[in-house]
DNA sequence: ATTTTATTGCAACCTGGTTGCATCTACACT
DNA sequence: AGTGTAGATGCAACCAGGTTGCAATAAAAT
């Protein structure tokens, strides 16, 4: 479950301080249904280097994930259930598709399935449809 | 069909110069069965203005695909039948996998697919197997 | 051979992310 | 509550991948 107190009770469970800026993000990316970059959380005025430093040690006691879009950037989010990524080439969101199930491959471990095209906004925006 | 020949007859109709360095680059691809990076084709002793302005080139009229692996970089390869590509979280290198299909989505335009996990041989060297 | 124009290489730059280090603060212990 | 201390933060400087401006070069058309 992705409620805060759970969260901050893993904290505690790890030696990891409840500083201020981690239970901002942590408060973030439970708000957020969608994976979250720096520029996502810019409003939170925090340095980039807390921010990097906090996602690895959240990523390293597996408390989120991180996903490279196609924009050169790194996007987080809470560590759920696992489900595949949508990633729009036109508005360059990263969606979460729930209930997804990957395809299995065999002999490899496939961790991870992210998708790129064109979201339906996008593709109803521009005509496409 | 990727033979070179087809390749650079598609390089006249598309008022491209035939220089040293694409003829060097198109080998190249044609060569490796995997999309390549800037660091693949050192060897060949271009610059990296150069490559990527090729390759932007050679995107933009369809002779290539970009792909954005988990280390920050572009992969190329040649605009061959659509496939979905495996990226290996522990040896980073980006295969093809080849007569894979897409799922579908309703209302989404896939116009990719990539898997991260780890790849057999790196499955087998850490001992995973 | 000459001219034209696309292409190349260099240097300088941009952006996302990391590292070193001095300062600060959460938290444990009195 | 006051204090000590390891862990967390912010700043500046840095690193790497990729882009841009511009002068020099080389395809290819004449």
């Amino acid at each position: 479950m992705n409620c805060k107190n759970t969260v901050f009770e893993r904290f505690k469970a790890q030696n990891l301080r409840l500083t201020r800026s981690r239970i901002a993000l942590v408060e973030r990316l439970i708000d957020a249904c969608a994976p979250l970059c720096y520029d996502d959380i810019k409003g939170l005025a925090m340095d980039k280097t807390t921010f990097y430093r906090n996602m690895h040690t959240f990523e390293a006691s597996g408390l989120i994930r991180r996903i490279e879009s196609d924009d050169k950037k790194w996007y987080f989010e809470l560590a759920g259930t696992l489900h595949a990524h949508f990633i729009c080439s036109v508005c360059h969101r990263v969606e979460c598709l729930d209930s997804f199930r990957h395809p299995s491959l065999p002999g490899y471990a496939i961790e991870s399935a992210t998708y790129k095209g064109t979201c339906p906004e996008c593709a109803k925006r521009s005509g496409f449809l």
